[in-house]
Order: C-alpha cells, then sequence, then structure tokens
DNA sequence: TCGATGGCCGTAAACGTTTACGGGTATCGC
DNA sequence: GCGATACCCGTAAACGTTTACGGCCATCGA
C-alpha cells in the first residue's frame, strides 16, 4: 500500500522527491537533508553518497516546502516602482546595478528577485502584499522619497532591507546614497572657477530626497563664491529628457539668463542640448552644461558632456554586502547598519567650457 | 491546550494565519480558504463576512502554503541573461517592456518576477534551477538563440512558456518576434531608392537567430535591386556602442568604401557617428546611417537618427496574453500557440540623407 | 410523510521540506 | 567491565494552505 502510494506519486508527477531519493538511498529523509544543508549530525562518507545521488538524479528541493518550513526563501527582492516611468524607461542604471545586486547575492548563495508594482499599485500596499505572502527574505529599497512609508513599515516588522538613497526619517537605517554633496561641490567649483556667476540647476522633484541636499549644496557653493541666490535660476522637475529640454529654454529665455547648466538628472543633458541649439547656441561654446552621470544617452552627445561617473556593479555589490549582514544567521550579529556615501567621479568633456 | 497552543503561535509570528482568521469568525479554515479563493459551497452572506474580515485583519494567504499545495504560484518568470552585459546595459528595452509584462499579468492577478542568473551561469542550468525549485508557473524568455536548449528543455516538461524572439527549432511553440523583415526591407528600399549601391550592414552576432534573418533580407533587397552582394560590407557583432564604432571604423577604412550604413543594433549608431565625425564624415550629409530603434541614447544624437519605433508596453501586454493563454485553468484551452511578427514603424530622421 | 436533492459547512489529508528529539551503536576513560 | 560520551541516523511533528469527501439541514416533488 504504501510503496504503492510512493511510487504512484512519482510515476505521475515525474519529479524527483526528497522522499525518492532517500528511497533510492535507502536512508531517510531526515538524513537525506541534513546530508544536502550541510549540517551536523551527518558522516562524511553518507554526505557524499547523498550529494552525489542528487547530482546524479537532478534533485532540487523544491522552494515552497523549504521555505514554509524554515520560513527562508533564499531571495531578495529588488522593488522597482514605475511610477515615474519617463524617468526610469531612459535610465539604465538599474540593469547594471542589478548584475552587482545578483553577485554579491550569489556569494552567499541568495538569489535576486526583481517584482514590479501593479498599474496604479502604491509602493506601501505593493510592499506590504509581498510581506505578508512571504515572497522574499529581505530587500533593496529604491526611488526613496524624502518621507518614505516603507521605511518605518519595514522597520516596526524588523524585515532586513537596505536603501538606495536617504530620507528625512530619524531612525537608524541601513542605506547607501550616491555622494550628491561631492557632485554639487566639485561641479560648482568647476563652474565658478571659471567665472560663471548665474549657473541655472535643474534638481529633481521635491519629493525625492536628494533633492534637497542639491539644492542645499548649490546655495552653499554660491555662498561661498560670493555670489547671489536666485530662486528664479533653480527649477524642480522629472529631470528626463523632455523636462530637460523645457527647462533650458525657460531657463535661456530669462531676460539676464544663466551662462552655465547643472542638470542634475540622467537624461535632462540631451533635451537641454536640443534647446540650446534651438536658440542657436551651441553646448560648450556659449553655454556650460553639466550632467549627472555618463549614461548611454549622455555618452551619445557631441560635444563630449561633463558630467560624473560611478561604478554600479560595484555598487551593486556594496548593496548586497549591506544588506546580507543584516539577514538572520549570516554572521553573528552583523555590526551597525551601514550608511554610506557613494563617491562619484568628474569625467571633463568639452561641455562645461565657454568662450569668452 | 490546543487553544494554548495556537494563540501562542499567533503571538510569537504576530502573524494573521488563516487559522487565526478563522477563529475569529468561527468558521472553519476550510470555509474561509473556499471563500476567499472565489470557490462554490460558500453563501454570499459568509463569502462576505470573510472578505471583509480578512481585510479588517490584513489577512493575505501565505504563499509558500498555497503554493506547496495547489501547485500554483501566481507568477510568471522573466528571465534575464546578462551574458552579453554591454549589449543590455545600454539598453532600455526591457525596462519597459517589464511594464507592459506586469499589466498584461495583473488582468488575471498574476506577477511578474524579473530572476538573473548567477556570475558565469549557464542559461539552461539557470531554467533548470528555478523549474525544479518551482519558483514560478510560466516563463517569458528572451535574447533567443540560434538554436536554443531551453525551448526543447520546457516543451520537454510541458511548462508553459512564450519566447521573445524565434529560433531555428522546428517544434510548435509561442513566439512573438520583431519584424526584422519589414524593418530590412523598408530600410534597404530607403537606401537603394536613394540611388545607394554599396551598404555596410552590421549585424548582431550569428549565434542570435534574427542575425540569419537580416543578412537573409539584406541580400534579398540587393537582389531585388540588381546590386551585387559583397561580404565585405557585412559585419557581425555585438552591436553595442564600441563595436558600432569599431566596425564603422573598418568598413570606412575599404578602398571602395559604403556610402550607406545599416546597424542593426541598439546602441551601435552612437559609436558610427563617433567614428565618422572622427574620419572627418558627417552622418546624414557624407555617409547614410540608419539605426534600429529610437531608445534615448539614439535619441541623443544629432543629426537626428533614422531608425525604427515600436511601442514596447503594448508588446509586453501581446506577450503576457499570449503566456496567460497557455496557463493550466485560465481558458478551457486558449487554442493554438500565439506565433506573430511584432511590426516596427519607420520614423525619418535626417541621418539617412546624402549630399551628392 | 418520505426519499431525493442541493446548498453549506466541517474534517482531515495532503503538498515537500526542515528540525527537535530520541535511540542505537561504537569509542573512551577509569 | 562499566558508565559516560560522542557520533550517526530514524521518527515524527511541524510550516500554512487547498481540496476531496462526507455530513447536516432545509427544501421539494410525489
Amino acid at each position: 500500500m504504501e510503496g504503492l502510494c510512493e511510487t504512484r506519486r512519482a510515476a505521475i508527477k515525474g519529479r524527483m522527491d526528497i522522499r525518492e531519493l532517500a528511497r533510492h538511498l535507502g536512508l531517510s529523509i531526515g538524513t537525506v537533508s541534513r546530508a544536502l544543508n550541510d549540517r551536523k549530525d551527518v558522516s562524511p562518507a553518507t554526505r557524499q553518497r547523498v550529494v552525489e545521488a542528487a547530482a546524479k538524479h537532478g534533485y532540487i528541493p523544491n522552494q515552497s516546502g523549504r521555505t514554509l518550513r524554515s520560513g527562508r526563501t533564499g531571495t531578495v527582492g529588488f522593488m522597482l516602482t514605475l511610477e515615474h516611468d519617463s524617468a526610469i524607461h531612459g535610465d539604465p542604471f538599474f540593469m547594471a546595478l542589478l548584475e552587482g545586486l545578483q553577485n554579491g547575492l550569489s556569494e552567499h548563495d541568495l538569489d535576486l528577485v526583481v517584482l514590479l508594482a501593479r498599474k496604479g499599485e502604491d509602493a506601501l500596499t505593493f510592499l506590504r502584499r509581498h510581506v505578508s505572502r512571504g515572497t522574499v527574505d529581505g530587500w533593496v529599497l529604491s526611488g526613496t522619497q524624502h518621507d518614505d512609508p516603507r521605511i518605518p513599515f519595514l522597520l516596526d516588522r524588523n524585515i532586513p532591507f537596505i536603501a538606495l538613497g536617504r530620507t528625512a526619517i530619524a531612525r537608524d537605517y541601513a542605506w547607501i546614497d550616491l555622494d550628491f554633496e561631492g557632485v554639487m561641490a566639485d561641479a560648482m567649483t568647476l563652474l565658478t572657477k571659471a567665472g560663471h556667476r548665474r549657473i541655472g540647476l535643474v534638481a529633481p522633484p521635491a519629493t525625492i530626497n536628494n533633492s534637497h541636499i542639491v539644492v542645499e549644496r548649490y546655495r552653499d557653493a554660491l555662498a561661498r563664491a560670493d555670489i547671489p541666490f536666485d530662486p528664479a535660476l533653480v527649477h524642480h522637475g522629472e529631470t528626463d529628457e523632455s523636462d530637460g529640454e523645457a527647462t533650458a529654454s525657460e531657463l535661456m529665455a530669462m531676460p539676464d539668463r544663466p551662462t552655465a547648466l547643472l542638470l542634475m538628472g540622467e537624461t535632462a543633458p540631451v533635451g537641454a542640448y536640443r534647446a540650446l541649439r534651438r536658440l542657436g547656441l551651441e553646448p560648450g561654446r556659449d553655454v556650460a552644461v553639466i550632467g549627472l552621470r555618463d549614461n548611454p544617452a549622455c555618452r551619445a552627445l557631441s560635444p563630449d558632456l561633463t558630467c560624473f561617473s560611478l561604478d554600479l556593479g560595484d555598487l551593486g555589490l556594496a548593496l548586497a554586502r549591506g544588506l546580507v549582514a543584516m539577514l538572520p544567521g549570516q554572521t553573528e550579529d552583523g555590526g551597525p547598519a551601514v550608511q554610506a556615501l557613494w563617491g562619484m567621479t568628474l569625467r571633463l568633456g568639452q561641455s562645461h567650457k565657454v568662450e569668452r
């Protein structure tokens, strides 16, 4: 009876069970499980025999079964919110990042799972849904808002996570953020040293956290150079291509128009080039232009855009390691949560120059 | 005893069980499950009462439990192989596609899960690993090779999938592919009508399936225009930026150099523009250039690149619907597997022109 | 009135793992 | 020779759902 039942299951499903594997080996499923999970209480000889048999029969443990019992999924979730789709679509930022993340997680036998919010689904309900379904062990959060409800949500349930980007939340959690302070300092120094006194700034929307940092450092740099702050020179927008074009047009239509543009968006410089040329102005000759990152779109610009670069693969690796340290049972404790700024290096092109 | 045990579990875990929810309602867990899954054998009044209680307590079923029992995960996997990373990194193709996919799946209460192969992990072993772990119910395959082992693997185990791209495999399966036939016909007509007789072609690597189609149609078009085929004008490469630059340089160094370049890669035109200008040649004036797709990088080019466009969101939607029709229990049968070409429309810029 | 039918609901057995617990040897120290 | 101690291994109970099955009650037709 019992034997019949087991053969039936194996025959029907055609899948290698841990039970089936144990039967082949003449062992109990408990021993097989212990052997495959590198736990103690298994003799080296048996362990090897089990591992070899598993490889031979192509046995890979069912994830639902092990998750249900152990509570661990062996996966980490990356939350991709496509709220501002234009900003993301033009953005190869994440693709390169994902690879680094997966590489970092692979070191600990973990897998990365990228999840997308459903149409019209709020970021928090999306997170809540997947958290209570138990899809992943930990989270990498991107696109952090100035006041991001996901952070307290995860903190209160002490679910491991690391954020790509700071917030205004005054609680202790792990994050890595791009060094916008350094970027702004370098860019503003370059421009003020060259004699620019009217510098147009395109910053991300005010809801995004780094927007505040950018504007703050912009004003600091002006003060250091004894230049009065003119709020009309600062624009907040989606920092995508079309917005870059519109904003550059507006700034250049001012009576006392800027001599330099600082565009803190991935594809904004593309639009800015277009807008300038429509006005008969050439970037790098009539107007100085500095962008944020040397992404493929900006690399296509001519003259070469002066902007900043970073190693996205390394950043992904750092995020992965920061998160892994917080997962239960990985190390003893992992120490304090990582909080770090990720430096970006200035790449001089031709676009920051002007002829006087 | 029993009551104590249950309270302990709920107190410790702090999570709302189906058992806990049933206790609150004074119902059995079977009835609760049936009510939430919209099955029969539940009175309308009870059903409503259960649904309301679930919403009130924020109960969301644990995925591992339901998957383990039912065999369904409610998710669809998108396989992202970063083998040719340069081709992908510069490629916002997928990001836009993913959104359409998720939207299509949301219609059926399914979720998209993007998975990355580990470093050095073969595409097939990656797939085999996740299939036997049972991570998803169906697959969307991209980057199909000319002879792709993943196709027979999934077919033999009759696991639902749809491929973005054809292969040379003569078996019946669902796929949607870009209409490279149409693209090549339109592009070649444009060039030959303009009098070009030496047209340089940059095609994807020979292992990629569409590479064959591209070259085939290239020769067809030449034959139609009574132009002899010169194999020296055809290059196979990664079709990324640096490769586009190298290939364009090579082609332009020929004694009888081409008067037009046809670049069937996402970012190859960016490199080509750069190479041409280094030789003192201006795209759209001295050499005609036609690209594949109007991605952000190509949109940054000046003069405007003549290339093709498609709605990636719609494509994702179509893929999702094609796959959903194959999932068990969705419809009666779903009919024959969808096999379709996805049209691309020509966008005329300035780059295809030449002065004679 | 009675058998049959159908609507609701509870019971319990799965699904495939992990893991606490206990038992059986062999080894070791005295 | 004997108790104590490792070292292995098997047993069985979880984990949270779904679902086949059976039972109860009300309704209905004759």
